[in-house]
DNA sequence: GTATAATTGCAAATGATTTGCGTTTTTATT
DNA sequence: AATAAAAACGCAAATCATTTGCAATTATAC
């Protein structure tokens, strides 16, 4: 549950603001993102928005975000893609996600575990850490 | 480098001891990921085998290797399938990879962190985590 | 050894994701 | 607010990793 106000967002805003133009398609997109409180399949994404949508135009849309920074890529346990809004931190650039994803392996639900500090470092016997994903899997409450 | 004496490994009955058959290419196969310090692609694995394998058959090869819990699945930065030995303490029944894999954004080289031992709770707010993913990217020695 | 079950190899199917391209919408400029 | 340039859209077709069907071969169990 998130305690955003969505309707105080101007999407369109948001859109410009990463260097990605206001289509309707995409400010609806991006208000899918804020309104859902956990990553989405492109399926999901595409039953979210009730119109019928095109599948390339969603797919490069989602790619668009994700060069932008506006969301990222989670893979579920089949190693299909799910998408997930960024935290703050992210940039265009550079992409943080030092955080853990909760991933349901019976009903696909992901949360984002945001106050999950893992202890990493920067340098591993010289292996220089860029980017950490880590995905917890198990059974979220409704599945138990 | 592992300091294991590959010479001294039964692979045939490590295959038998895991509910798999000894065929000559499942031998090889396991041998090969013994062999080698990291994670392999398919094609990899497929160049690693002298003689003209199948791909049918590596996949499925493969996918029995992981249901019988001689290796697991690390996706990479382009979300493409590689493939690792799993620690001891796997079994058919249950997988538990609770290191960090370090994986080069470059060249795709893979490392486990078997030292690494992350912080991990049983249960987040009522989730309940039985596996866990963590996949450290940036870049190897050789490639910065 | 012989029968049953599993594996192999080849070709074809599947399914997620990407690409080409002509049309429409957005952005930047006057 | 008109217009030219750039980006996005929508449709169909292509791509590419992975899976599946099936007949032939090999391994396992009795």
């Amino acid at each position: 549950m998130k305690f955003i106000d969505e309707e105080n967002i101007d999407f369109g805003i948001m859109l410009s603001k990463n260097g990605l133009s206001q289509t309707s398609f995409r400010k609806k997109l991006i208000k899918l993102f804020h309104l859902s409180n956990s990553s989405l399949s492109i399926d999901e994404v595409i039953n979210g928005l009730h119109n019928n949508v095109d599948k390339a135009t969603v797919y490069r849309a989602l790619n668009a975000f994700e060069e932008n920074g506006l969301i990222h890529k989670v893979p579920d346990k089949d190693n299909l893609l799910r998408y997930a809004l960024c935290q703050k931190e992210c940039s265009p650039t550079k992409h943080s996600h030092n955080h853990a994803h909760l991933l349901c392996d019976k009903c696909n639900s992901t949360y984002c575990l945001n106050d999950f500090k893992i202890p990493i470092e920067n340098n591993y016997n010289g292996f220089i850490v860029s980017n950490s994903k880590i995905i917890l899997e198990g059974r979220c409450v409704d599945c138990q």
